[in-house]
DNA sequence: GGTATTTTGTAGCATTCGATCTAAAATCAT
DNA sequence: ATGATTTTAGATCGAATGCTACAAAATACC
């Protein structure tokens, strides 16, 4: 039933996440794409009907191997509190260890692809939910166990989570600094601590 | 000396910005500029000398009449507390009324034209640390007279607070929703809050 | 082997890109 | 008026853009 597929499918789209992943949607070229995916123009279109349309599938595996991935990993363990810190904190880590700056893809179409596309920017939203839900699941995971405050509103957290994430994932772009960084997240993750009980202390004389 | 200019620089300029505001850097053409500034391709080339040049001339701009503003305008009251608020505020009534989404064009710079232009880079750069200094000027006064509480690290708090600004103007362009850019921006308002004494409470009988 | 179907490489399409060239138009100093 | 100098409009440069046409190559079914 006809001439067989000669490339590799997996690598064809990791090349794909990679150019689009550095360069953004527009600085990337269909010739630079087909290059880093190891096919020919007339392939990328026949097996993947264009750019656009490459866009979109690089832009789900990359969440599929990216986020998702970092999802199930970190709240794999039952330890909610643990997990949204490890979530930050390792976003952090790949922000400063990212030579060429690359940054969130998602992060980045949010900014330059969604707001000249509604029909990506609705599959970009919906990626930075699930994110957020993350963020509630464990919050509301952390409240049951007794391991936040019971005061925390997990929905209102949630978004404050999300919104320092990217905050974070931008920074780093511009100024790749631990100490930067860091400060961004600290007050955020101190939110999910239990209060610390006020010691007595004597009245001053 | 020569023949003079035609058209009306603020203008031109002012056009410039509005087109690197709406569509980024490499998404506006030097025809798109040039048409949208009132003048001719020629000159163009031979008052700014090209596209990137322009480019850094409109930021610069834009940093003037946006974010300089805004920021001498709420810094005026000597209330630094709420100078805070008002520009967090402010930014979120700005994304929410802004229908084509153009977001701050210092956030949209960051991430698309620094990671790739190291002299642009360093200016974008430096416009964020101005953000930032307004912060922790604001923080270090708040504290001093006795409306914040003594134990803020202006440091550490303005980076979060820059780092919550630009969360909300990179979500304001992928979910333009009132109630998750209040709740991105609410617990990091909170945190300059004085502590609230905790009132005498009946013990459970 | 013959035929239908799919993939592949090559070439090329029209368009757009940033930038430049040329020459006419407009100004000031002399 | 003349000459020097600058700005302007318009045409155009080579390169790159997304995409398609076309025919050769490779497969499965008969």
């Amino acid at each position: 039933m006809g001439r067989l597929k000669e490339f590799d499918e997996t690598k064809a789209i990791d090349g794909a996440v990679d150019c689009f992943w550095a360069r953004g949607y527009a600085a990337t070229s269909v010739r630079d794409l087909a290059e880093r995916m190891g096919i020919g123009g007339a392939s990328l279109y026949n097996a993947y009907g264009g750019k656009r349309a490459l866009f979109v599938t690089a832009l789900a595996r990359y969440a599929d191997r990216s986020m998702r991935e970092r999802i199930a990993r970190l709240e794999g363990d039952g330890r909610p509190k643990e997990a949204i810190r490890a979530f930050l904190a390792e976003i952090i880590e790949r922000s400063l260890a990212d030579r060429d700056r690359k940054g969130c893809m998602l992060v980045n179409s949010a900014l330059d692809v969604a707001p000249h596309d509604a029909e990506i920017g609705k599959v970009v939203a919906g990626y930075l939910d699930e994110i957020r839900a993350f963020f509630r699941r464990n919050i509301e995971a952390g409240r049951s166990a007794g391991q936040m405050p019971r005061t925390l509103d997990a929905d209102a957290v949630s978004a404050h989570l999300l919104g320092v994430l990217t905050g974070i994932r931008v920074l780093a772009r511009a100024k790749p600094d631990r100490a930067l960084l860091e400060s961004v997240a600290r007050p955020a993750l101190d939110l999910l601590e239990m209060p610390v009980k006020p010691r007595a202390r004597r009245r001053r004389s």
